[in-house]
RNA sequence: GGCCCCAUGGUCUAACGGUUAGGACGCCACCCUUUCAAGGUGGCAGCCCGGGUUCGACUCCCGGUGGGGUCACCA
């Protein structure tokens, strides 16, 4: 896996990423996380350490790398300057390459031309028939060359490709390329060739983007006499829109995901999904379970659409599955930040933190945060949604929402607040079972449905008019909050609209 | 335009010559229900087109069509 520092990791690199790892796992090879920086306007460091970040966040980790180093580093390209150096030399020496004395400009006129005509811009060659006194006369004037990859003539280049199987790309569509800038700096296809080369690298996977280098790459290789690794090209992630996950466009990074309440297993289990299907079908998958039937020959060639209506629902899943403690703790970090509950809380009862509460806010300790949880647990489908799901829990007055106020204010309404704050007044028991049962029994009383009952009493303690079930949220509430918020209600509801 | 890749419902996919083309998301209906969810049941919806090969093609071959990639002193 090498990716270039020049921004966040979208799905899509990290899609490819993710087979790259499971592939080596699987096989129980290395894998090795480097990085394309020759770039330099482009690449910062800091990118680098957000890479790392979510990689590990993902579970995602790596035998060797510019972080943890290796047998075979350095592992930035910027650092390997001398070893592009000396494979250029030799394939100087060899006769592979030539020295290119053509300008900028000399060259975008060969390419303006080529575009004229309708055709695919080839090198003209001019340079490469130079002969030694023609090459010595240019740089005589100074011009410093480039340096240019003779591609052959005639030849096909095979491509025995893991998951496309094998592709005849002929030679004769690529053009003379250039391997080394006029101011030394290596090309991309030529510093990856050197690197893969010298980092033994056995198998590359990347994105079908790159089919169209891997030619030019191999030509180097055999220019080189070096060995072939595996090539194998998976496909593109689409966005919904049908369009390609470019580095700055759309917003699909990881983090993204991360700050949203996707948790990091839901994203690895579909993201595996995009492309691939193990042999059962199963669509739950742990990342072991992943890497225990993964192969490459399952993975489909065709692009495929990321569906955020899928990974939402798969996300939902998973928070259903786990432990409500468990859930809990993962919400906390999002109920901290809304400032609805105090850091600290995390360790569980007594904890630092535990009793005191942000300004406005109810004092809460885990005990209190989970049950409250466990109330939504099937009712949220990202770790975020907790905030505004729970927020009337934590928050010491509650201002109704729109609809809800206009059910308050419905005619009758304030009789049915005003009996129901009496009758639950009295409640000693503050638990859901006999809440409920007296709340059945006032129904009856007052002649009404459950729900013309209910629905009231859950605007006035909610403040809207979709919540955990009525008397489990009383319970949870606590006695005092819940017949404050009654109290309230019926003011409310009596004041003229 | 040349070259290369790809093609099963709206989306993710299963099928590796013989199935009423299976599953999942989404959508619709119904059930459950104090709201919202969750859950349950049912439903709508697909093999891009045309030729071959074959007793038999979603599956193999060829040609179209459509989509994508690439043709840099970017990666």
């Amino acid at each position: 896996m090498a990716p270039s520092p020049t921004g966040p990791i979208h799905i899509g690199n990290m899609h490819t990423a993710l087979f790259n790892w499971l592939f080596a796992r699987k096989a129980g090879g290395k894998f090795i996380l480097r990085f394309e920086d020759t770039d330099r306007e482009r690449s910062d460091a800091k990118y680098e350490q957000l890479i790392y970040d979510e990689m590990r966040w993902l579970g995602l980790d790596w035998d060797e790398g510019a972080d943890v180093g290796g047998p075979y580093g350095p592992y930035r390209q910027s650092e390997r300057l001398p070893l592009y150096a000396e494979y250029a030399r030799r394939l100087t020496d060899s006769g592979h390459v030539y020295p290119c004395f053509c300008t900028p400009e000399e060259l975008d006129a060969e390419r303006a031309a080529a575009q004229k005509a309708g055709q695919a811009y080839k090198y003209s060659g001019r340079c490469r028939g130079l002969d030694e006194a023609g090459r010595r006369k240019l740089e005589s004037l100074g011009r410093p060359p480039s340096l240019r990859f003779a591609v052959p003539a005639g030849q096909v280049v095979v491509i025995d490709d893991l998951v496309r199987g094998r592709i005849d790309y002929p030679a004769d569509a690529i053009s003379d390329f250039i391997i080394v800038r006029p101011n030394g700096m290596p090309l991309y296809n030529f510093a990856v060739v050197v690197d893969d080369i010298t980092m033994r690298i056995s198998h590359v996977i990347r994105g079908e983007g790159h089919i169209s280098n891997t030619p030019v790459q191999i030509l180097i290789y055999q220019a080189l006499g070096e060995p072939l690794p595996q090539f194998g090209h998976v496909g593109h992630i689409l966005l919904p829109s049908r369009e390609k996950m470019a580095k700055r466009a759309g917003n699909a990074y990881v983090g993204l995901y991360r700050d949203e309440g996707f948790m990091p297993e839901v994203i690895v289990n579909f993201m595996a999904l995009l492309g691939w299907t193990p042999p059962d079908g199963r669509e739950f998958l742990t990342l072991p379970e992943i890497v225990a039937e993964f192969s490459l020959d399952r993975v489909t060639k065709a692009p495929s659409v990321f569906d955020p209506d899928k990974l939402s629902w798969m996300n939902a899943n998973y928070i259903r599955r786990l432990e409500r403690d468990e859930l809990a703790r993962r919400c906390l970090p999002f109920l901290v930040r809304a400032g609805l509950v105090a850091g600290g809380l995390e360790q569980g009862p007594g904890a630092a933190g535990a009793g005191s509460a942000p300004p406005g806010m109810v004092p809460s300790d885990f005990g209190r945060v989970a049950w409250i949880v466990g109330l939504e647990q099937e009712r949220i489908e990202t770790l975020a949604q907790i905030v505004p799901a729970t927020d009337f829990f934590f928050r010491r007055e509650v201002t109704p929402d729109e609809p809800a106020a206009k059910a308050l204010q419905a005619p009758d309404v304030g009789n049915t607040l005003e009996q129901a704050t009496a009758t639950f007044g009295e409640v000693a028991d503050w638990t859901p079972e006999p809440l409920e049962a007296v709340g059945r029994a006032l129904a009856e009383r007052l002649g009404l449905s459950p729900k013309l009952v209910f629905q009231p009493m859950r605007a006035a303690i909610t403040g809207r008019l979709a919540s955990p079930p009525l008397f489990d949220t009383m319970a949870a509430l606590g006695r005092g909050l819940s017949l404050e918020r009654l109290a309230r209600a019926v003011a409310f509801a009596k004041a003229p609209a």
